[in-house]
RNA sequence: GGUCGGAUGGCCGAGAGGCGAGGCAAGGGACUGCAAAUCCCUCUACACGGGUUCAAAUCCCGUUCCGACCUCCA
């Protein structure tokens, strides 16, 4: 069995991942600014984060998984006068649209996910150490700033040089010891929301929020930190001066995911080439879409296409249709099972278009197994298939995608009222009636429904192609 | 200006000195009354120019093009 081995962002390099405390793992996840719908790269980065988390578990660590929601921020508040809204209001909107939008998707829920308004208080204690340690000041207007210059591990993660970094365009730099330092709390402007702190009212900056809210949640240091490629400057190089500037040994490793673009383009809101996930869903099912967006490597940029889209969801169905072929004839679920390649390819960097690769082998088995017989290599197939499904969150038996009651019952009323129909059917074929058989063939088509002629026997399916 | 990433077949997308990843699409074949599904076969690619090497998509030098970040982007 190998052994996981992870890239790192601070080292640029793959390593054996060993965590902190053997058996358990802690990682934070920079979640979403709440202040718009979620497109697809949002959802990226937690289904690729979801994906490690997932393959963590399965080989055995306890997982502790905080994803944080930044619910007060300047987009928020513009937002909130846009919307003629309070800001609360806007944030938990859209803060439910992520939420289901990873529920769609089958992310699983973190073990904690905190909101930056909730820990007012472990940033001001946070913003206290750091005042009292010296890296940080308050200049008396109500901002409060940390002095970069002092720390020699500031840019160590971007791999910059401070004195190269070009000068901010909108820094208000009257209060500043240098204009790098950076803002840990700002002062209330009239009309915004605001906490009381010793320095005067005001209100989180944005890298304050997540130093904090792993403090509270994994402890003084932690085994991963992930995020969007974007994050890496300024959001976790500035999440890494506060922290070490504290005393705390924060995260061991740090692994980000590369963009979903559009034309080569980084898919973003402002340039308005970004596709909000609800909107996908209207023409590729949950299970579908998270397929596609998890099937290249996190590190790999995603080029999206609607085409790339509709031929990914295809392979799926092919995949899935096994299964259901499977069951059909085992008569029972596959049991997910790991196989070595799948293991060894998840192991070597969260290698999914390789481990791909392998589903794609044991498919073509599988189907082979079936035209043959062969119920032990049909079985077989079908449990590594299931097994190497589950860890990529695309199990098609997952409860997460299952259909309600009352959709089953309409099914099985379905599927009888089918049957009738395929029973003429074959009665027609058996006297060689091929007008009639196919006139019954068609009728379904064009309901969308697909008659198949196996060995054994008539098998329909919806496809959802009919002209209904 | 600084830092970082990328360019692979019709398309998507791995690999990182030698063994044609894989998928989708397309063409051919098997099976079928015809389809569908499935299986088999075909389609031998690595931006450009040099270099290193027995051997380069992979390493080195140079070039072109694309993209990202540089103080509140996943």
């Amino acid at each position: 069995m190998s052994s996981l081995a992870l890239y790192d962002t601070l080292t640029r390099t793959t390593s054996e991942f060993i965590p902190l405390k053997a058996g358990e793992v802690g990682i934070y996840l920079c979640g979403a600014t709440v202040q718009a719908p979620p497109h697809i790269g949002h959802v990226r980065s937690g289904v690729n984060f979801d994906i490690l988390r997932r393959w963590l578990t399965k080989s055995g660590y306890n997982v502790t998984f905080i994803r944080n929601v930044t619910d007060i921020d300047d987009k928020i508040l513009h937002k909130a006068v846009h919307e003629e809204s309070p800001w609360w209001a806007v944030a938990m909107k859209y803060e439910r649209a992520f939420t289901e939008a990873y529920a769609a998707l089958n992310v699983l829920p973190p073990t904690y996910e905190p909101r930056a308004t909730g820990h007012i208080t472990q940033m001001i204690e946070l913003m206290q150490t750091l005042i009292e340690k010296g890296a940080a000041y308050a200049p008396g207007n109500g901002d409060v700033y940390l002095e970069v210059r002092k720390l020699s591990s500031y840019l160590t993660l971007s791999r910059q040089k401070l004195d190269d970094l070009l000068p901010a365009a909108d820094a208000d730099e009257t209060f500043k010891k240098d204009p790098r330092d950076f803002a840990l709390w700002k002062a209330a402007k009239p009309g915004d929301p605001s906490w009381p702190t010793p320095w005067g009212p005001g209100r989180p900056g944005w890298h304050l929020e997540c130093s904090a809210m792993a403090h509270q949640y994994l402890g003084e240091a932690f085994d991963i930190h992930g995020g969007g490629l974007d994050l890496i400057f300024p959001h976790h190089e500035n999440e890494i001066a506060q922290s070490e500037a504290a005393g705390y040994g924060f995260a061991k490793r740090w692994l980000h995911n590369a963009w979903v673009t559009a034309s080569g383009e980084k898919m973003s809101k402002s340039i308005g080439n970004s596709l909000q996930v609800h909107e996908l869903l209207k023409s590729v099912r949950g299970i579908e879409l998270r397929w596609y967006l998890g099937s290249a490597h996190y590190r790999s940029m995603l080029e999206f296409s609607h085409e790339a889209l509709a031929e990914s969801a295809t392979g799926f169905r092919r995949i899935e249709g096994f299964l259901q072929r499977s069951v059909e004839i085992l008569g029972t679920e596959p049991v997910p099972t790991i196989s070595k390649a799948f293991t060894d390819a998840m192991n070597d960097d969260l290698a999914v278009p390789t481990a791909l690769a392998s589903i794609s082998e044991a498919l073509r088995a599988g189907n082979s197994a079936i035209t043959a017989g062969d119920i032990a290599t049909i079985k077989s197939s079908a449990d590594e298939i299931r097994g190497a499904l589950e860890v990529l969150g695309c199990d098609p038996f997952d409860e997460a995608f299952a259909s309600s009651t009352a959709v089953e019952d309409i099914g099985a009323a379905l599927d009888g009222v089918i049957q009738l129909a395929l029973v003429q059917r074959t009665a027609a074929r058996e006297r060689k009636d091929f007008a009639a058989s196919d006139q019954i063939r068609d009728g379904l088509a064009a309901l969308g429904i697909t008659i198949e002629d196996t060995a054994q026997g008539p098998r329909w399916s919806i496809t959802g192609n009919g002209s209904n």
